[in-house]
RNA sequence: GCGAUCAUAGCUCAGCUGGUUAGAGCGCCGGUUUGUGGUACCGGAGGUCGUGGGUUCGAGCCCCAUUGGUCGCCCCA
């Protein structure tokens, strides 16, 4: 490596090839189903000022506190790279007087940036897909989302992942439920992992969450939720189950499943693959794929009115990894100059090929006699090759390919 | 922020307990062979062994630091 060229930032990847490939199939398909739903595309800025992530995630939160890439820009402004896409797409819908399409269905995908430590489906600059509805505050919306998300995961040909869905209830009966978690932990406090203990302060929920074997023995008679919900709230998740059943999604309750960001209300949920299956293996530790929840209180810390809305966002590296690498598709003809008197013949019928809307590509440097295995090794339906003598130079294992019509002459 | 582990040619790796001019396969470039053919052979380019210090008569190999990769904790997609 020479001394002059600048290395890549941590935790940034350069894809190529197959893995290319499978980011562009994630990517695509996620654009077809999405208009399957009639979701609308948007496309949102790369930064925003830094108050719309720290008011809406909470100045609390791992994620403001030290994952943030924020800067001043020349004006003495502090803006901030997207550390997700929720809050912009909030702010935008209250800056840009989205509410008079709501319910607002929208869909979006791009890069974000989170300054953490890399490790297996995890990067500083990562990208997501991520999909919302905006202003729609029935339980149906949460069935639509995610049978969306359910459809998309099959289409990719993920099978072995499955939605684990609990409920947080509403504002009132979340805080009851954290107050009797707080109560019920405090107790044990010195015999949690130091991490809990931790947790107990800023984060109780997170404490179901815990994998350290010191907490487990407290896990099971924890305080559980549903002693919490209120009738509302308790309505609410059993027409989003019986929804989802409707639709033909599978799903597993989990209880313990909860929300980071207190933003959070109702409806939480994430696809993890299943225990020991070829998914779980691709992952590592990073298990889940896909993840959201309803957010009906967001609006309001943006200082909007409020707004009830649902949404998830999934990592495209971590569904390309399960979908796995995929072969660039072979040309439909390669040209080979094996005669360099005839490359100028060659650029106008390549030319001619590509207009009629095929794929091509020529082989027309190194030594001529290598030519052709190059293009062979490329891989190609129709291989046509250009020498010096005359006569058929045309290969294939296809002789119905399309586009041998567009050779005509050269048969 | 914490921990583990790795870093030799474009790629995948070898390099015995530290000992002369650092190797292989693939790839790349050129040539020969074959001549409708992913063949075989010959040759070539390309490395200050991530970087910087140190120990030693001598360091790719030992020690320290640093940068980066990989994996885990935290957190999260």
């Amino acid at each position: 490596m020479s001394k002059k060229t600048p290395q890549a930032i941590r935790g940034t990847q350069d894809i190529f090839g197959a893995d290319a490939e499978a980011f562009a199939f994630v990517v695509e398909t996620f654009e077809r189903v999405r208009r399957l739903y009639r979701f609308r595309r948007v496309e949102m800025p790369v930064f925003e000022k830094t108050e719309v992530f720290a008011r809406s995630l909470g100045e609390t939160t791992d994620v403001v506190s030290k994952e943030m890439y924020s800067f001043d820009d020349r004006g003495g402004e502090s803006l901030t790279l997207r550390p997700e896409f929720t809050a912009g797409i909030a702010r935008a819908f209250l800056t840009n007087g989205w509410q008079q399409h709501a319910p607002l269905k929208v869909a979006t995908h791009g890069p974000l940036f989170r300054y953490e430590r890399p490790q297996k489906g995890r990067y500083r600059q990562f990208h997501q897909i991520d999909a919302e509805v905006i202003g729609a505050g029935e339980p149906q919306a949460d069935v639509e989302l995610l049978a969306i998300a359910d459809q998309l995961l099959k289409e990719l040909g993920i099978h072995d992942v499955t939605l684990h869905l609990n409920t947080l209830g509403d504002g009132a009966s979340r805080e009851a439920w954290r107050a009797a978690l707080i109560d019920y932990f405090r107790a044990v406090k010195g015999e949690l992992s130091e991490e809990s203990q931790e947790r107990l302060e800023k984060n109780p929920l997170r404490i179901l969450d815990s994998k350290d074997p010191r907490d487990k023995p407290f896990l099971a008679d924890a305080p559980k939720i549903d002693a919490f919900l209120s009738e509302e709230a308790s309505a609410f998740f059993a027409a989003v189950t019986s929804g989802l059943d409707a639709a033909g999604v599978k799903w597993v309750r989990a209880e313990s499943l909860v929300r980071g960001l207190d933003y959070y209300r109702h409806t939480a949920f994430e696809f993890i693959p299943d225990e020991g299956s070829a998914s779980a293996a691709a992952l590592g530790s990073q298990s889940t794929v896909l993840g959201g929840g309803r957010y009906d209180g967001l609006m309001e810390s943006l200082g909007g009115a409020p707004t009830p809305a649902v949404g998830w966002a999934a990592g495209i590296e971590r569904l390309a990894m399960l979908v796995g690498a995929r072969e660039e598709e072979p040309a439909d003809l390669i040209i080979v100059v094996e005669d360099d008197a005839r490359v100028g013949e060659a650029i106008g019928l390549i030319g001619d090929v590509r207009r009629a809307g095929f794929t091509a590509e020529l082989v027309a440097s190194g030594s001529p006699r290598k030519r052709y295995d190059k293009a062979v090794k490329r891989g190609a339906d129709v291989i046509l090759s250009l020498r010096a003598e005359m006569g058929r130079g045309i290969t294939t294992d296809n002789p119905e390919a399309d586009v041998l019509g567009v050779l005509g002459a050269y048969r």
